[in-house]
RNA sequence: UCCCCUGUAGCUCAAUUGGUAGAGCGAGCGGCUGUUAACCGCUAGGUUGCUGGUUCGAGUCCAGCCGGGGGAGCCA
């Protein structure tokens, strides 16, 4: 039997016949002889209204018992809606149980509001709610926005390693990847765990970042990309952060940090306008429900120019600000999250990629720059979310490289192969993380990183 | 990891100086209506997160543990 989706139904002229198959949302009786069922089928915003009159076999004892969260096929007519509230809607002439609530008084997703920290308890159930499944269309239209943009200007996707057994792949608590029995390891001669004895021969973790692995097809192929899961270990209980969450990772060979941003503005700008066309559905609900202004805001961003502000000068602004900072503004010390905030929120209005750190503040790759002082990163920083992008022009002077991994002490055997890349043909090369849960929050304006990520990974929290 | 707040019905929340548990929504039943946050009536539903302590008496006070939220740090 041949059925269509609820966003097509509601696309057509009344007169068709129509199969449908979804689930109920809600049911509403008439004794004038009717019911109205709202099936959704998560492929719209929208519901679609099935309108079930008595005279169907099965009204009486099923139809009038079908409670939130049922399962059902429809047969119908299209026809034009008499009420208000929908153009069209569908007349039934046969409705079939596909699978029942077994107990609707604690249906956890009833058809009454639910807070999100709730939901969260359930999320195996919340992408049956209109918020949740508003977010699951949202992220996968703003994945292929992401891979659309970068196959547009001809670069290549490449999968980076989930695993590595780099122990060198920036700060960042790790998640270690063993078949050691943890009960009882192989011991070595000092009385330590043997890792000679694990699965790879060697200490092995989940990725913190793609960025070292991508350098080497950049140096290759001159413009790719990493979009993959991501693993940090690190104990962060905030609304922006997650154990696992996926980053995408650009990396362009003969290429400088004003390149760098230029990509990373024209990304960020492409994939609100493509959402916006894609999704204005969900984007319309997002801007009514949970943040008024959302819609005009992303017109904004992709309408103006965002504002490149180096470390130094901004510095200077947020001390003449004349505004008053638990943390006090000094060069040489990181931005806090108060700083940033007011940036790119009070001050400026509007996306500011800030540039030129201190050196002694950023990782060891990042390209010193010519005063000896500051080095070619940059972060982007929108507003309410504050850093969305990390990145940097990376450093590809072999001498400076490792004079930069001496000072910071790091083992630079290790990085024999990233180094290779300086040694052979090395050319300016620059690249930045976006967080894609983040660009998620942003562009819907959800306020917990946890709620726009099916299944999140936080700090005791891995059920589902 | 640190600071602050918090945990009562399926859900969201009340409960006076410590005195023995209540409402709305949801659910069930009935009424009314081309309904759509429907409306009206009735009914059911609780070991007040867990463990211990103070007290004649603890949802309320104290300690520890567990969970949730907000902020900070780490970052994307």
């Amino acid at each position: 039997m041949s059925w269509i989706r609820v966003d097509q139904a509601l696309a057509k002229s009344p007169g068709e016949p129509v199969t449908l198959k979804g689930w109920v949302r809600t049911r509403r009786d008439s004794k004038a002889g009717l019911s109205f069922i709202n099936l959704h089928d998560g492929t719209c915003q929208d519901p679609i209204q099935v309108v079930a009159p008595s005279d169907l076999a099965n009204y009486e004892s099923e139809v009038q018992k079908l409670t939130t969260g049922c399962a059902i096929e429809v047969d119908g007519e299209l026809v034009e809606s008499k009420g208000k509230g929908q153009s069209v809607e569908v007349k039934a002439s046969a409705i079939r149980v596909v699978g029942w609530v077994e107990d609707p008084d604690t249906y956890p997703a009833s058809a009454k509001r639910h807070t999100f920290e709730y939901l969260r308890e359930v999320a195996h159930l919340r992408p049956r709610t209109n918020t949740f499944g508003a977010v699951a269309r949202v992220r996968h239209a703003l994945s292929l926005a992401v891979h659309r943009f970068f196959d547009e200007r001809e670069f290549y996707y490449v999968h980076t390693p989930i695993i590595t057994a780099n122990d060198c792949e920036g700060a960042g608590q790790m998640f270690r990847v063993s078949t050691l029995d943890a009960m009882n390891p192989p011991r070595n001669e000092a009385g330590g765990v043997d890792f000679n004895e694990d699965f790879f021969g060697k200490e092995a973790h989940l990725t913190v970042s793609g960025q070292l692995s991508v350098e080497t097809y950049c140096c290759a192929l001159s413009r790719v990309y990493t979009f993959g899961p991501t693993f940090r270990a690190e104990n962060s209980n905030t609304s922006r952060h997650l154990s696992e969450f996926w980053m995408i990772e650009p990396e362009i060979a003969f290429a400088d940090l004003a390149d760098n941003a230029q990509l990373a503005e024209d990304m960020l700008k492409f994939v609100f306008k493509d959402l916006l066309e894609r999704r204005a559905d969900d984007m319309a609900f997002f801007d009514k429900r949970i943040q008024p202004g959302l819609i005009e805001n992303l017109t904004h961003i992709i309408e103006s120019d965002f504002l490149r502000l180096p470390y130094t000068e901004a510095i200077d602004v947020l001390k003449k600000s004349g505004k008053k900072f638990e943390f006090p503004v000094e060069w040489g010390t990181d931005l806090q999250s108060e700083h940033e905030r007011f940036l790119t929120e009070e001050h400026y209005k509007r996306p500011v990629i800030l540039t030129d750190y201190p050196k002694d503040i950023k990782a060891f790759y990042m390209r010193l720059n010519d005063d000896e002082k500051t080095v070619a990163a940059m972060d982007v920083l929108v507003p309410g979310i504050g850093e969305i992008i990390g990145g940097s022009q990376r450093e590809e002077r072999l001498d400076v490289l490792d004079r930069r991994i001496d000072e910071m002490g790091l083992p630079k055997d290790e990085y024999w192969w990233y180094r290779d890349l300086r040694r052979y043909g090395t050319v300016p090369h620059a690249g930045f993380g976006l967080g894609f849960e983040r660009l998620v929050q942003f562009s819907t304006g959800m306020g917990n990183i946890r709620d726009v990520i099916p299944f999140p990974r936080a700090p005791k929290q891995a059920e589902f």
